[in-house]
Order: structure tokens, then C-alpha cells, then sequence
DNA sequence: TTGTAAGCGTTATCAT
DNA sequence: ATGATAACGCTTACAA
């Protein structure tokens, strides 16, 4: 199977060239004679022809490949991304390669080299630190669109969700029903979109009256599942008590403290308010009211791929956009 | 940046081969001077190189990329399989190009074409149908390692998990327990793991004592959330009333019942018994005692590559493994 | 110790 | 209407 263009040529008696303008449908254009593009198409209708994309993207430098970097897959935001990512590149024709760092730096710049060598058209990247971020901006040779998360405050690309106002939007929509303080569990505080979230979470606090000083914030290091077993652990170590109320930055840190939860209590109070961000279809497993904002994850990835496409075509756009969130209540019946 | 070998070369008037060779590491063999070597070196750091994979990967006839294709990772199970997959190839010195077919039969043919067309080494498919799989078997000139399903039943090489013990263990479990029949919700019978967890679950029951034709299932098309809502839709209006003890068969089928019954009744009664294949953290979210089958996709991930690997070398082996699932039960404390 | 040259399968340009 | 050929950057065998 698999002929090359060679090899049906020398098969058929035609040169190489007449084969491939027929295979490329510049036949009409070139006036080949029906006979000859009849002995070509039948020929490919019973060997087949795969064109080899690794010569045309030898010569042609270009691979109509589109890279991905996210950190991992089982944050279900970033499965969601991915997946919205690809349908978005396929329709623009791209390939796209998914690769994970684990949140790992040393990992991210040697994925984003071997994209390299790989010869991508464009990559995107959910950066794990301002560290890797500039490494990758000083660099790398290709296009890069950032995306979740933009560390530098340069003129690189990023396309991320307004964490501000989510937060804000989230807290307020909150307080209106429970009007009482909320305590904001944050996954990673160094990740920008964690530290806008607490900040618009804040503003939404002291806008309903409540003291800066008695917003309670309680950090960990990473946007894991242990991570949010231990902050509910420090929480009930420190208050003697579980929060009546309270935000959770990601699900990971949400899974881990319902877990904790389950495993300390051996259940979960239903009388718990519960704030996420990010949206799941499994948090109507919980039995609590529970508000959480929905990322568009398909703006997020047509807008990256609309930008990654005009860097390709060479304009110089360093574009920076922030995407809407939309936030999903559950209401108990009462 | 990115200088090519040329580049080098003829920047330092040396020959191609001679920066080539202390570039792979041959310096020694061939007995490149101290200074030579150190004259590219320093370029090198200077300037970096990133190698051209694209022409390597057309002289040597192979790219050091796989390919996965699954229906989507909006499922958990083939997100973590996925990020399994990914990990394992790396750690085998392989990339992965991960692709969804959206559970479209034309998709996934098109897929695979694109990945022989780009000269993956391999292919690692979930099927969407068995005409699907029968098409790669004969079309595919490359080797094929399928996951998850087989449909065909031949000797194409697949790694799937062990679906009748699993659902004869989950269900074993279960009665242990309740005592009472069991409902299964099934996603899409015309996948094998879902006739097979079916057939597990029956074996089980009739092993119980329970009357083979009073075993409920409740069929479906697709594995999609919205079936799982119209099989808790359609089971409420024959019966007039929620079952007590169910099973379902994949985790987007559970999201579908239990969205039904949050919408339907506004909460979700705790008395519930609930059996599910596929493990998730958030199924912690359910106050109900509840069991779950946890596919272990790092070993499906492993045992594939090896494989692929094997095939890859040449070695004609057709191997078919399953993988043995595990019992994860969450029980309320009494 | 270093250099030369063929060839991988395309595309693109120029001849016939 | 069809054919010949250079070039993309790499590997590899062989020559000097």
C-alpha cells in the first residue's frame, strides 16, 4: 500500500509530474488528457496514495501542526481545553499535539524545544511559571499564544478568562444569599488566575461590608487534590470547626476537600455553601447550593487559534484577550 | 536562533560532517580535535541548534511519534487514559499525538489517515464501531494497538479491561450488601465493555439467587450524558418511581441520572445504592453509598506501548491483554 | 581527522 | 500536455 508518487509513475509510464498535478487536482488547469487521469485515478483507487507530510513539510517548512502544552489532563478544565483546542484547530486544518508537564518547568522548556524540533507551526502554552514563561518568550523561534495564565505583563500573546470579575461575580452571587464571610481556599496564589480570583473575591467582600481583615484566604502551594485536603485539614485545625461557606480556586482543590471532608466527617453537610471555579457536571453530585463559573473553553481556544493563525501569516498582532465567564447556581429546593 | 548545520558549518569553515559528528556525540569516535570541538561548542551555546526533526524523521523513515485517537476527553476515563498514554510514550522516547473523533465513524478514518499521512511510527485507536475497526485492520499500513474495546475478534492486538469480571465484581459487591436487584443503565450496548460488564452483572445476579429475567437493564445509543438522563427519564415513567439500586455503566451515563434526578426531584435521595464503572474523585460529591470499578489506565497505558514497541521492532506478535480492574467502595458510615 | 555525495518524497521552476 | 531537475536538512557510507 501507500504508493509514492514515484512509485506510480514508474508503474504507470508517466512522469512524475503529470502524476502528482492529477493527484493535486491541477489536472483541468494543465490540460492532462482524460485517459491519462483515468489510468492515474484508477490506479490510486485500488494501490491508494497517502501523500508523505513529512517531505511536503520539509519543503515546504511548514508542518500545519499546532502544538499544546497544558499542565496535566485530569484537571478537567484543562481536558476540556485540550479537547476544545482541537476541534478548534482541526477546523482551521491544523494538527494539534497535546502534551502535559506535569507541572514540572524543567519538563515544559524540553516539550516546548521538542515541539521545536519538531517543527510546529505554533505553539500554545498554559505556562507553569514566570520563569519558564520568559524563557519561552526569549527563546523560542515559533509563534506562542499563552493561554490560562499570563505571568510576564509583556506584549506576549495570551488568551485567558477575566479572573477578576469571575471572582467578584462569584462572591457576590454568593453573599446575596448567605450574607456571611466566605473563606477562599486558593490552590496556588503565585498562579496570576488564582491571585485575580482572590483579588475580586476580596472586592466583592468589602463591597458588602465585611473588613479586609476578616476575609480569610488560606494558601497552598499547587492546583492538586492534596492540596486541598490539606487546607481543609488547616482550616479545621486552626477554627475547630469546618467552614460554613467557603470557595474553592479549582476543582483539584475542591476534590480535595470534599475528600477530606468525607473521610473526616465520613459525610458531607448539606448545609455547606460552596463556591468553584471552574464548571463540572459532576457538581451535581454534591447535595449544598453550589455556584460555580463555567470558563468558555471554546472562546478561549477560537480566540487562540484566530491569533496563533495571524502570527503564522506573519501580521506581528500581540494580541491579549480576556474572556467572559459564566457562572451556573444550584439551588437546593428549599 | 536555530541555526542549521549548514549554517554552523560554513559560519566556522568547517565541514557539514564534522559539526555533525560532534553534534551526535561522535566526536570521540572519529577523533575530532579539542579545539574543533570546542569551536562548535561554543557556537552552539552561543546560538543553540534545534535539530530538524522533519528531515531526520524523512531519511530515517520514522518520526519517534505515536498516535492515540479516542472518542473524546470530555469522559474522565480517557482523559487519565490519555494522560497515561502520553506519559508512557515519553518515557519510551516517543511523542503522542492525541486526536478525538467525537464518536463519528467518518472522523476517525480520517484521523488515522492524517496521522499515516504525517508518519507516526503507531497508532493506538479506541473504535467508534466494528466497521471502523475492520477498516484500519485492513486499510492501515502502520501498526495499530487498539484500547478500551474490540470489536473485531481476530487477532489484532488490543488491551482492553477485564469488563465481565469487573461487572460481576461490582456487582457481587453490591448484593453483598443490598440484598435486592439491581438496575443497570447501559450507555451503549453495542460496545463490547458494555455487553461485557452486562453479562458480568448478570452472572452475578443469577448467581444470587435473583431470576434472570428479573435482571433490569435499560438500553441506549451512545455513552453521552444526555443518554443517561433519558434512561433515568424512561425508567421513571414505566416505574412510577426512582430505583433504589442501579448501576451504570460508564461515568458521563452516571452524570446524565443523577442530573435527571437533581432536576426531577431537586435533590439526590441518599438511601440510593449506586454502582458505576469508571472511578472518579468527585464521586466523593454523592452522600449515597456508592461502588465504583477503577479502570488502572497506567497499566492499559504501559502494556500498550510495550506492544507497540514490539511491533514497531518488527516483532509480528498480536498480543491481547486485559487488565484487571479494582473495587473502590464508598460506604456511609452508619 | 575531515570532506564528499547520494538519497529520503515532496514542491516549484523551467524545458520541451 | 508532459518531463527533468534542484532544493529542503538530515544520515550514512565511503573517500581523502
Amino acid at each position: 500500500m501507500a504508493k509514492t508518487v514515484e512509485q506510480i509513475s514508474s508503474a504507470l509510464n508517466l512522469s512524475i509530474t503529470t502524476v502528482r498535478l492529477v493527484l493535486n487536482g491541477q489536472a483541468e488547469r494543465y490540460r492532462i488528457s482524460q485517459k491519462t487521469q483515468k489510468k492515474i485515478q484508477d490506479y490510486v483507487n485500488k494501490y491508494g496514495y497517502t501523500i508523505n507530510h513529512i517531505a511536503r513539510s520539509l519543503k515546504l517548512n511548514k508542518t500545519e501542526t499546532l502544538g499544546l502544552i497544558v499542565p496535566n489532563l485530569s484537571n478537567p478544565f484543562f481536558s476540556s481545553l485540550a479537547e476544545s483546542m482541537e476541534l478548534s484547530c482541526r477546523s482551521k486544518g491544523y494538527r494539534l499535539m497535546i502534551c502535559c508537564t506535569h507541572n514540572d518547568p524543567e519538563h515544559e522548556k524540553k516539550l516546548l524545544a521538542s515541539l521545536e524540533e519538531r517543527n510546529v507551526d505554533g505553539i500554545f502554552v498554559v505556562p507553569v511559571t514566570e520563569e519558564t514563561q520568559m524563557y519561552h518568550i526569549k527563546t523560542s523561534n515559533k509563534p506562542i499564544v499563552f493561554l490560562d495564565r499570563d505571568f510576564a505583563q509583556n506584549d506576549s500573546s495570551w488568551v485567558v478568562s477575566d479572573n477578576f470579575e469571575s471572582g467578584y461575580a462569584l462572591t457576590s452571587s454568593m453573599f446575596k444569599l448567605i450574607q456571611k464571610p466566605i473563606v477562599f481556599f486558593a490552590g496556588a496564589p503565585i498562579l496570576p488566575p488564582v491571585k485575580e480570583r482572590i483579588a475580586g473575591f476580596i472586592s466583592a467582600m468589602v463591597e458588602n461590608g465585611i473588613d479586609k481583615k476578616d476575609c480569610e484566604v488560606f494558601y497552598s502551594q499547587t492546583d492538586l487534590v492534596n492540596d486541598g485536603e490539606l487546607l481543609m485539614k488547616e482550616y479545621i485545625e486552626t477554627h475547630n470547626d469546618i467552614p460554613q461557606n467557603f470557595i474553592a480556586s479549582s476543582l483539584p482543590i475542591l476534590e480535595g476537600i470534599i475528600s477530606f471532608l468525607r473521610q473526616h466527617l465520613g459525610y458531607i453537610p448539606d448545609s455547606l455553601n460552596i463556591g468553584a471555579f471552574d464548571e463540572h457536571i459532576m457538581l451535581n453530585f454534591l447535595a449544598n447550593n453550589i455556584w460555580s463559573m463555567k470558563q468558555n473553553d471554546k472562546d478561549i481556544a477560537e480566540n487562540a487559534i484566530a491569533i496563533m493563525n495571524n502570527k503564522i501569516l506573519g501580521e506581528k498582532s500581540s494580541d491579549q484577550i480576556k474572556i467572559k465567564t459564566e457562572i451556573i447556581s444550584r439551588l437546593k429546593k428549599k
